[in-house]
DNA sequence: ACGCTAACGGAACACCCCGTCCGTATAACT
DNA sequence: AGTTATACGGACGGGGTGTTCCGTTAGCGT
């Protein structure tokens, strides 16, 4: 129902394989991707050899467990570009990633692709920073955000974003929020100052 | 001479240990601070015994290859301080700092306390944090800098720069450029839009 | 030149990681 | 209830890390 792979598992292993995502996804979002796999699999009551029979390596865990959250991202940016004014919306985006990203260590290092290589996001990767580079050109076209603004530089805000580390999740996300508004000051067309300095292309693996 | 440790000690050794610490320097700039000892001491042309003789952990040659690094941070936050525009001042120490750590990965993390448990950085640490908060509060003083912007905000944009990875060291000064560039204009009084939401106090070690 | 001691470095230790094998238990169907 | 295939988990292998032991080398003072 819930699931559309759930068919043809045994009643115990489709309970288990939800409890492994559930913990998963918990674990991660709270102490980031370097968590062992036999931890997940103790803390989901189950053994080694199980965990590994329903996701084969630890980048297929991984990618499981981040799927809806990259779904979220997509929908927030869909939202964002929604919105009638597209600075507005340009903003909300900004905010709404900032804060997921806050609230899931695990999701920040997922995104940027810091586990060891190109984890097979690629595909829903490209399609939300195609979205948001539309995003980005109607703020442009509306004035509100800065000519000289990239969609590099949205992916750098984003990775700087990751880097905040704090102590409890609730000053993680009051971070992050202040982070995105301070960027966003800087990020208006209005009194732009001087002009920025050529644009860097941020590292992207499969080269 | 050039180090006040070396005497009493024998000519090799001496030579093993700037060795040491000159590869150590390097490495962990270029890779940041996780290398395996053993491939330090590959590199320098030294048994591990050696190497752990000389810095009994790897905390301790950590804290050793990065001393300078970190009197070089404070002399720029000195250099600010003694700008008679304390705005200009405030903004060149935010973009030295910021390249400084594009250039080093192993001190971004250095500093941000990343390593295991709070080094022992914490002196010279407190003591640079004394003066940026002198800094600050000169800036917004002298109108340049937005009124409700605190020193953790200072640290918080420390923490995301260093939270940008690149490819090359050419982007990544260029990107720690931009970057700072952007933030500067968010932290500028005139023009501060919205107030911020409440500042955050971001994780401190040694609770 | 000699001897003594400081210094060296390869091998080994203890620990943790990801991923696998195989004998056992149990859900599902008759 | 009996049977069978599915799923389980403890134990294992291979590789990596920080750190230490100990037999050997080599600098330095005489």
């Amino acid at each position: 129902m819930t699931n559309p792979l759930s068919h043809s598992l045994r009643s115990d292993a489709r309970d288990n394989r939800e409890r492994i995502l559930a913990v998963a996804r918990t674990t991660f979002a709270a102490q980031g991707l370097d968590v062992a796999m036999r931890e997940i699999a103790r803390r989901a009551e189950v053994g080694p050899a199980t965990l590994y029979r329903h996701f084969p390596t630890k980048e297929a865990l991984v990618t499981e467990a981040f799927r809806e959250q990259m779904t979220a991202c997509t929908a927030v940016v869909d939202e964002g570009l929604a919105d009638p004014d597209p600075w507005r919306g340009f903003c909300l985006v900004v905010e709404a990633v900032c804060e997921m990203q806050a609230l899931d260590r695990g999701f920040t290092a997922a995104f940027a692709s810091a586990f060891p290589r190109a984890i097979d996001f690629a595909a829903d990767r490209e399609r939300a920073l195609g979205k948001a580079a539309e995003l980005v050109r109607r703020a442009k076209a509306a004035g509100g955000l800065r000519a000289d603004f990239v969609l590099d530089d949205l992916i750098m805000v984003l990775m700087a974003n990751g880097g905040i580390r704090t102590t409890s999740p609730d000053d993680a996300v009051t971070a992050a929020r202040r982070f995105a508004a301070l960027l966003i000051q800087g990020m208006r067309a209005d009194r732009a100052g001087p002009p920025l300095l050529p644009p860097v292309r941020p590292h992207r693996r499969r080269s």
